[in-house]
DNA sequence: AGACCAATTTGGTCAGACCAATTTGGTTCA
DNA sequence: TGAACCAAATTGGTCTGACCAAATTGGTCT
């Protein structure tokens, strides 16, 4: 029957496989993006936007071909992709959206990339899940870590007490601490965990301005609770200590997060997109 | 040069791809697993074995297509999957392995499954880490939840209260209750990361008897906090409770699992597995 | 209606080939 | 001796075209 290419001609986002989108190149650092990964990216975007409902059938591998004309083996390695990504479910028979509950971590900043109205929530939530991961790994630290692994956490903290550092710096130094506390909590899921949160996609965006840093009145004697409980081999204190940091770092974050994506929010000069 | 195929000879784990097996299918269900799913299984574990260390080279697609004795496609399939457990690193010019900080948290489960003596303790870190999720929804869920969702966590609290119950049964009011919990937290995020956790193969090991429940002695009184703390929006309160709850959970869990797995660790069987 | 069967569609895999980027190894030059 | 350099071999990325088995679909028979 012809309904699928009647469906495939209401279809058409974007016909032949452009060169623009804006972010793509899943893990890879540079470089530019293969086929198969921009038709990924696109048909991704396409998921996540909703364009697909959870049980929808996309389109056969052999009409995306065609629609994006490009060679089936391409469109099967983004489909791979999507599936992977946990947001398509490919078998014999056809491939269907998946319910959003069940996709991967990675998806997250996708999500965040494609819906401004949306960003902030979303991102305050990965903050808030940092703060969790980096809660617990503070807990297991202080019950666990070795004398080094103490001795040099709560001597970056003490440099990160100092108001006056470059933000690049800064940046770095918490970094560092993550990791650090991370390694002495023993728990290898922990980091994979935090891995997963702290995607390159994040990477970019805290880089460019959107550091995260406790506000400044409140840093001083919140740093002190935890190196105090790091001292102390104290697990409870350094979590509610961590926790209350995360929770300051959010605050802070995220109105600037606000302010900096408000500005160019006026006009959405995407093609057409009046769902 | 012929020095890779020296090394190819020098290779040969499983010749030909077998059907084999004991764990794969990654995502799906049921199913006969295809080709390229039984040599990404293959891989994955001969990578995470260690018989790749970060930054090897693995051998090249056109060999290992003729090693397999697969399409060059199939093998390509598999790399991708690999790439996307973030285990192995795919760029023009050659195939790496990827250290296991950058992995997927994905990996876990296949890990678990590899290596028997080490089972244990990865196993008590998903559970820490399970735990620490929990927890941080638990706190959100006190401070945010309807009256709705607060009313019907508590309700299921109460019933977990009680000891007598089919081991089935507890588990899925158990898993209700998490579900309740990250629902009322509002963050989309600690779901994500909750099911990336809780992976189908943590499904199967764990209803085969490994059930996650605290010790019998503990129960009520540590039960009784979270829903004292549920009910008084008492988010510190919830996710203390929480927090020892899953550290019963997790010793208890883990002491079952370890004399499940110290029996028939005698003659690992490969081939046939008489369940 | 409902059970049932056959044609079509769809994903899975294979075969063979070309291109561009990377590696690699030898060569030239300082 | 070693650093810069260039060309050939290697490798991943993609394409054309095709066959198979499982799932879907649609019509038929009871």
């Amino acid at each position: 029957m012809v309904v699928m290419n009647q469906r495939l001609k209401e279809w058409a986002p974007g016909t032949e496989v452009r060169a623009s989108s804006a972010a793509n190149a899943s893990s890879k650092g540079a470089g530019s993006p293969s086929v198969a990964e921009r038709i990924a990216a696109e048909l991704r975007d396409e998921i996540l936007r909703g364009r697909y409902q959870a049980g929808d059938r996309l389109p056969s591998e052999r009409d995306l071909a065609e629609h994006f004309g490009a060679h089936r083996g391409a469109i099967r390695e983004a489909l791979k992709k999507l599936e992977q990504l946990g947001i398509a479910e490919i078998k014999p028979g056809g491939v269907r959206a998946a319910p959003i509950e069940t996709a991967s971590l990675d998806i997250v900043p996708h999500l965040i990339e494609l819906d401004p109205p949306h960003n902030a929530e979303l991102f305050g939530q990965v903050l808030e899940m940092f703060g969790g991961v980096l809660s617990l790994a503070a807990r297991l630290a202080a019950e666990r870590a070795s004398d080094a692994q103490r001795k040099e956490a709560i001597s970056i903290l003490e440099q990160l007490m100092d108001e006056k550092r470059p933000l690049a710096e800064e940046e770095a130094l918490i970094q560092t601490l993550t990791q650090i506390l991370i390694e002495a909590s023993g728990n290898m899921v922990l980091g994979l965990v935090r891995n997963g949160l702290h995607s390159r996609y994040f990477e970019r965006l805290t880089q460019k301005g959107t550091v995260l840093r406790p506000a400044d009145a409140e840093r001083k004697p919140i740093l002190r609770r935890l190196i105090r409980a790091l001292a102390e081999s104290d697990g409870p204190g350094a979590a509610d200590a961590t926790f209350d940091i995360n929770q300051s770092v959010r605050r802070n974050t995220l109105a600037l997060w606000k302010t900096q994506h408000s500005e160019r929010s006026n006009h959405v000069k995407n093609k057409d997109k009046r769902s």
